[in-house]
DNA sequence: GGACGTTACTTCGCTAGCGAACTATTCGTC
DNA sequence: GACGAATAGTTCGCTAGCGAAGTAACGTCC
């Protein structure tokens, strides 16, 4: 039943630590890294299961929110190549391809022939696109408020700052290949 | 106030808050929380595509892993009801299926019917799937370690406290509405 | 100015996973 | 002890997404 609250104190992360270094005390293993990626990850799965529902307050699909979003936020807002979408999402150009289709066949997007080069195709958002996006980030957004305000506004910024500096190394590294 | 794009330049969560922000004046939006969801999603999409390059390595997709890892850590190493699996990994009944299927037909796990109770099954690892499991162990983590490690001992603790109010929170939260 | 490589997207075959219906076993109640 | 409810797992139909091959348009170089 009340599995945190009864041990307060511990969350699933240390749990899992625990249960983890006893198997492996002969291998290269830190409490810490372990516990800060497993804590991530807990909390970046509840946040895409909690936009999940929300999203499908309004009839959407998290993928089709995703890209509508992605579509909207750029610096051409409502405007782009597919090509571009599929990276910044991080999908392969085929599932792109299928998630225009839906969005498409949904009516909240439109698919044009570039006219300088025809190879090119521009996605461009509808009315009805814009409109139901415009929904969904009403009411997205909360359950992230929720959890990150736990935290004081003094600690968010310490948080972030430490974040950074991990996310700032894993794009440099990303970059070298390249 | 310290925003956290002032001081060693920009990553892309500080791009995507900026862009967002620019559409979004009317918008109640808060940078730290957004920034810190961003950058948290990142960094566990960063670790997910290394630990899939990692385990490949051995001949093992991510979900065989996973799936593995979580039978053998569990309190009764290497023994575990599908049900059990499900849940800790966040899939769907028939999902666990699907995965133990593939790895009984490796030979990683083996199936049993429970003596005392007929409907249960019992999952066991096989020694070619600890095996596997130990040699996949042994080349995963170091991409977790080298974007960690960025961070000092004394960071990754205060990291560790700051993440943890958070998933304690989650983890209170969920434990309300069952 | 035509052959050849490149670019941009789509089509195709396949896989993992979900939700819902189904099967088999056990528990509870009278 | 028998019948209905609950539980554990599997099967089935379907969807999103990947990788590889395919198609169409553009660029280039001789």
């Amino acid at each position: 039943m009340a599995k945190a609250s009864d041990r307060d104190g511990e969350d699933d992360a240390d749990r899992h630590v625990a249960r983890w270094r006893d198997h492996w005390i002969d291998v290269d293993f830190d409490d810490e890294v372990e516990g800060a990626v497993v804590r991530m990850q807990h909390l970046v799965r509840h946040f895409r299961e909690a936009k999940q529902r929300a999203v499908a307050q309004v009839g959407l699909q998290a993928f089709e929110y995703d890209t509508l979003h992605t579509l909207m936020i750029r610096d051409t807002p409502g405007h782009a190549s597919p090509t571009d979408l599929a990276t910044d999402l991080g999908v392969s150009p085929a599932g792109m391809t299928g998630r225009l289709d839906t969005l498409e066949k949904a009516g909240y997007v439109g698919r044009t022939v570039g006219k300088t080069d025809r190879r090119r195709v521009e996605v461009e958002i509808t009315d009805a696109g814009a409109d139901i996006w415009r929904q969904a980030m009403a009411i997205r957004g909360d359950a992230e408020d929720q959890v990150v305000n736990v935290l004081s506004k003094k600690e968010q910024i310490a948080l972030n700052q430490l974040l950074k500096r991990m996310t700032l190394s894993v794009e440099a590294e990303g970059e070298q290949d390249h």
